[in-house]
Formats: structure tokens, sequence, C-alpha cells
DNA sequence: AGCACGCCGACT
DNA sequence: GTCGGCGTGCTC
């Protein structure tokens, strides 16, 4: 009401037309001149006639330059203002991450419709538009047909059994979890910035999360929970529902397109409180951002490959800080990057290393391939059986860890030496015999049947399988211990969430006894009666060549070793390695993560690699081999000299081509307090490469190779 | 990002 | 002689 006052004292019998300077979520750095007769003010959405296409925009300034043919802006959205610090943060990431400004805005609203979403489905019925009319529209309406859904919530209206006072007053139910004394302690610990909440599993790092998160929203302000990836959403939401009673929005990208308005919709207005999303959703707007928490912080999903590249996590303390809101991050392994930060005082660093219940971190015991092995041909090692054997006798469940899908990596003949490949990629094809025999490229999904016989020498014996995965080790498994009902648990057995979640069940009702499985079991996932873990190859990804791959191998094997272990019984893990005294296993046996991390940083640090330096990846891509080489080298050329700035390569991408397309990347490298993306900004403004090529510049990459 | 304009091969 | 391929360029 006192809003009508405002305007009516304020507005002139004749508005003058205003120029506004409008962002446009398009593919672009610039800015477009509209003007418009609606007051309007920074922040604001707008919607626009932009060529042939009615669009949504953001007023970025008022008084613009004066363009001839200027267009006149169609409406203002009243729902929501971006506020200074998320324009902040919007200008910030594209300053930071390389990518335009509109592309950033794109990612704001990835769905036009969510800033149109309820009154195009509210327009239903004339009876509807009545009630709605006597609600405070839109108040807490949504807030009940996000709770129990549109039709029930519209039959309850029509039928007078719900009225708007009721829908208006309803207030939900918030509690926290019980805290022992020092995650009590921990708590006061947090700061209105950025905290790393460092734990092992059973830690209780989510209870501490859960009761700080309590404050924000009796605060009347919204949550965001980041994960790495989209299946550990529902574990979060079940969490959260124990103790809080109000909507919970969900983003990612797996929604369907009704669900993306419905959610996006609500997320943007403030009806949804608590929002639990993957990486995209610290992107979006909100209408009252409290708090921000990035649960296992150190996943390199956080870091997005395909599209804008951008690192979740970072985002999330760059919009923290932008928005002068506290960013929690919590993971039992933190990320180096990360873990400078708290060593610099960036952060404050709280520690829970007390298990829950007095639960103990599971016993670690190194097993050398080469001494313990059988015999060549099998995969588990003589006390890895034997304690396989034991466990079942106990009926306590065991799981084996192998990070490949399918039977095995390569497919050989040893007659003429034939290998299949992928035709459009250059790996070797992995055999699968479930759900069919198949030959399969993991990369890009490539298939084919499985031959009969050589193609090459059309040889039928002669054909032989290399390399190992989970079905090779569940045939080993079955052949010494027939009586054991094993699961393989790999993305190509359980495609979909619905089956994740059978396959999860009939585990937790004992159904099964030796669980197989890849990366998939590393996230997350509660199985409450194991007791054994063995990881059938410990240096999988240990190469010299790649500097991250230390780092990520202690965090999967930590991960899965801490799957072991239930209430007070510490559980066991045996790790299979041919690199007994390589430093990772010897820091992973003493569960020593900041001993190893320090190592890592030391080696980081020798090698002036980040988080020591700034490094950009600038990769040109493309079908023609040889033209991608060569502007790879023209683009070298391009960058001016600078003292600063350091230049490597072009090197070829490891798996090259990828997807028919051929890669070769540039590594430009400066200290840390060198603005190296204005030196990359200002050198590419110049550069331009041919259509039929790509350049893509990714700062930060999540691969150094 | 879309969409239009614009210049070269296989068809009624 | 047209229809249409998608390569470049503009949109306030």
């Amino acid at each position: 009401m006192s809003a009508l006052i405002d305007t009516h004292v304020n507005s002139e019998p004749f508005p003058k037309p205003e120029i506004i300077s409008v962002l446009l979520p398009i593919h672009s750095s610039r800015f477009f001149s509209y003007k418009t007769t609606i007051p309007v003010r920074i922040g604001n959405c707008v919607k626009v006639p932009f060529g042939s296409k009615v669009l949504w925009g953001m007023v970025w300034e008022l008084g613009a330059p004066l363009v001839p043919n200027l267009k006149e802006v169609i409406e203002v959205y009243s729902q929501w203002i971006g506020s200074p610090g998320f324009i902040a943060f919007l200008r910030q990431c594209s300053d930071y991450t390389l990518i335009p400004l509109g592309s950033v805005l794109r990612m704001v609203f990835p769905v036009p419709e969510i800033l149109e979403w309820p009154s195009t489905v509210l327009q239903c019925t004339p009876s509807f538009s009545n009630t709605l009319r006597e609600c405070p529209w839109p108040g807490t309406f949504a807030q009940w047909v996000f709770a129990y859904g549109l039709r029930r919530v519209h039959t309850w209206i029509n039928n007078a059994h719900l009225s708007c006072k009721e829908m208006s007053t309803q207030s939900f139910f918030c509690s926290t979890p019980f805290l022992t004394d020092h995650q009590e302690a921990s708590l006061g610990h947090i700061g209105s910035s950025t905290t790393f909440i460092e734990g092992i599993t059973g830690a209780g790092k989510t209870e501490v999360c859960l009761a700080y998160m309590k404050d924000v929203l009796d605060a009347g302000k919204q949550v965001l929970i980041l994960v790495p990836e989209i299946s550990l959403c529902q574990q979060w939401i079940q969490r959260v529902q124990q103790y809080y009673s109000g909507p919970i929005g969900i983003w990612h990208s797996g929604l369907s397109s009704k669900a993306r308005k419905f959610h996006g919709w609500n997320i943007l207005t403030g009806y949804a409180s608590v929002i639990i999303g993957a990486r995209s959703a610290v992107m979006l707007g909100y209408s009252n951002l409290g708090m921000i928490a990035v649960d296992e912080e150190h996943d390199g999903s956080y870091k997005q490959a395909e599209g804008p590249p951008y690192h979740g996590r970072d985002m999330a303390v760059s919009r923290g800080y932008k928005e002068s809101i506290p960013c929690l991050l919590m993971s039992a392994t933190p990320s180096l990057e990360s873990y400078w930060n708290i060593q610099h005082n960036r952060y404050s660093h709280v520690i829970l290393s007390q298990r829950y219940g007095n639960a103990q971190l599971p016993k670690i015991h190194l097993l050398d391939i080469k001494q313990e092995k059988v015999s060549s041909k099998n995969l588990l090692t003589l006390p890895l059986r034997e304690a396989l054997q034991q466990n079942l006798i106990k009926q306590e469940q065991s799981l084996l860890f192998i990070n490949r899908r399918g039977y095995g990596n390569l497919w050989i003949c040893y007659q003429c030496g034939f290998r299949a490949s992928c035709g459009s990629c250059s790996i070797w094809l992995s055999v699968h015999y479930l759900p069919h025999p198949i030959l399969i490229c993991h990369y890009c999904g490539f298939k084919m049947p499985l031959p009969k016989r050589c193609p090459q020498c059309l040889g039928e014996k002669s054909l032989r399988i290399w390399g190992a995965g989970v079905e090779k080790v569940n045939q080993e498994v079955q052949s010494f211990l027939p009586q054991a009902r094993t699961c393989i648990l790999s993305s190509d057995v359980c495609s979909n969430s619905k089956l994740l979640q059978t396959t999860l069940e009939e585990i937790q009702n004992q159904q099964y006894d030796i669980l197989i499985g890849t990366q998939l079991v590393a996230k997350g996932h509660h199985f409450p009666n194991l007791t054994l873990v063995g990881i059938v190859d410990g240096d999988f990804a240990l190469s010299h060549l790649d500097l991250r791959s230390g780092e990520r191998l202690y965090q999967v094997l930590c991960q899965v070793v801490g799957r072991a272990g239930r209430g007070d019984i510490p559980g066991n893990a045996y790790i299979q390695t041919s690199q007994l005294q390589h430093p990772l296993f010897q820091y992973l046996e003493r569960h020593h993560i900041q001993g190893f991390l320090q190592e890592e940083l030391d080696t980081r640090k020798k090698y002036h690699f980040p988080p020591y330096v700034r490094l950009a990846a600038l990769t040109v891509s493309g079908i023609d081999e040889n033209s991608v080489h060569q502007y790879s080298l023209l683009l070298k050329q391009h960058f001016p000299q600078n003292t600063s700035v350091e230049i490597l390569g072009p090197a070829p991408s490891p798996i090259n081509p990828l997807r028919r397309r051929w890669r070769w990347r540039l590594f430009v490298k400066s200290p840390k307090n060198y603005r190296l993306q204005d030196y990359i900004r200002n050198t590419l403004n110049t550069f331009t490469v041919p259509s039929w090529l790509r350049l893509h510049t990714d700062m930060d990459p999540y691969d150094f190779l």
C-alpha cells in the first residue's frame, strides 16, 4: 500500500523516457540500450524486443549511449531484482573466468520462463483466478503448491477447506540435530565469510551444517546447499527434511522442463527456502540468500567441463564474499587449493576429528600386488581373498573397488596384433558383457557388437581381453567364493537413479554379500553393514605426468576406505598396490591427510603449478588436425612478450582426437599477483580463429596435462 | 545465442 | 533456370 502512495507522489504526469543499458542473456559481452517510460532500477529484469524475439535482460546501468532506432522496454519484472552484491558477483565471475557477461546471465536465467512460470499456469480456470484475487498473491500460496502440488491445493480452495488466511500464516517446523560438545563448539568458529569444515566420514559435518542453517532460516533467509553430483541431492533432501518441514527447492540439469520452471521460479522469488542443487545452482538468482554450503568441496565434478568453464566451489566462495554471506566448504579430504587457502588464513578452519559414537577409522592393510598374487592371471591377492571369506562367514558385507567399468578395457588379437579402437576418439574400446556383450567407447559412448572373429586376420581363437573391470572382478570372486551373493555397482548396471535406489535398498536388506563397484560407490552412499573394503588396483591413476593424479587418487581411496566400519566395529581396508613405498599409501595407512597434502603442495611449489601460480588453458579444437595445430602455434605467437607470463605448449590433448575433434592446448602461467585474465582478454580481443575451429578459454583448468 | 543475408552445387 | 547448403554478421 505504501508503495502505491510513493509512486503516486513521485511520478510525473508525463514520465520522460529514460535510456538504460541492458545486459542480455546472449553469448556476448556487449550491452544494449533501450528506452523506458516505466521507472527501473539497476538489477531489474526487463523484457525487451531483440531482433525478431523478445528476451528477458537485466538493467545494468541507468543512462546509456544514445543509439538510433532505440526500442522500448516492454515489461519490468516485479517479483525479483538483482541486488548490488549479486551484480558485483556476476561481474567478478565474468572477469575471473573470462566467460562473457551475457553467457553468465544465461546461467542466471537458464530457462527464461522461470520469470513467468506461475502466471501462465495459474490462468487455468476463472474460479481459480477469483481465489487468487482474494489471496495475498502470490504470498505463501506458492509454498502450498510447492508442498502439496497444484491440483490438490486447487481442490482444497475450491471446496473451501483452505482459506487464504491459513495459507499465509503457515509456519514451518525447524529444529536442530543433537550436537556433541565438540560439534557445538565448532559452530562458534563459523565465521561470517568462508569457513572450511574438515572432518572424516561420520564426524558430523552435516549435523554442524544443519545446525548452522537453522539460524539463517529463522532469519527468513534462503540456504543453498551444493552437491557435486545429482544423485546426492536425494540424500540431502532426506536429511534436511528430518529437521525442516518447509519447501525445499531442487536444481540440477536432470530436472524436466516443467520441474525446472517450477523450482526456478520458487528459488528466484524466495518461496523455496532450502535449495539443494548441483553446480549450476550457484549462479541462479535468489531473493534473499543467507548462506551457501558446498558439500564434498574437493570433488572434481564442481568444475564444469562442457559449456562455460567455471568451478562451482570457487563461485560459491566468490558469491559468499560479494553478497556478504557465510560460505561453508565441507570435506574429509580438502582439495589442495582449499588447503592452501586455509594455510594462508583465507578461510576459517574447523576440524571435526571424532567419529560419531566412538566409531573408529578403518584399519588399513597395504598388500604388495607382485608378492601376494596367486597367479599373474588373478586380480585378488591371497590375504584379500582370505579376508573376504572370513567376512562372508561372519555374514558381514564387503566391497571391492575397481575404477573401471565393464569387463576389460582392451580387446586384442594376439595373432595379428589388432586392437579394437574407437573411430572418433583415440582410445581402445572396452569390453562389456553386461547387460549385453558389446564393445564400447567410454568417452563418446560409441558401441558395436562384439565380433566373433578378429576383423583383421579373421582368427577366431586368438582374441584376448586385457585390463580388468568390475565384471572381471565379479567373475573371479564367483569362481573362488561361489556361495557369495555378489552385486555390481557401476553406471552401466545402475543406469538410472531409480534402479540405483532399488539396488541400494537391496544392499541394506542384506541381499548381497560382496559388492563390486566403480567410482559410483565412493560418492556418499551409506552401506550400514559394510565392514571390509578391498581396493583391487590401488595405483590405477598414479601417473607422473599429471600433477593432480595423486590428489585425486588419495581422495577417492579415502572415500572408499571410509565406507568400511559401522557403529563401534572398526572396518578393515585392503589396498593392493605395486608401489607399497609410495608416500601416498604411507600417509593413507596412517590416516595422515595433512602430511599428504603438505607433500603434494611442496611438489606443486617445486614445479610452479597452482595454487602457487595462476594458470589458464586455451584449447583450439576442430576436425582438421593440421589447422588445429597451425592455429595453436599462431595463437602462441600472438601473445606479446611479457616477463610475468610463461606460455607452455601447444601440446596435443592426452586423448586426441576426442569425438572426431582434435584438440591442442596452450597453457598460460603467471605469478599469483599478476592480472593474467586482463593479459589473456586483451590478446584474444585481437585474435580470431576461423569458424571451422573453436577456441576455448579455461581459467584454473582441472587437468594440468 | 538466433536469425537473416549471401554466395556456390544438384535438381524439377 | 531454381532450391538450399551453412559461412558471416548483426541485433539496441
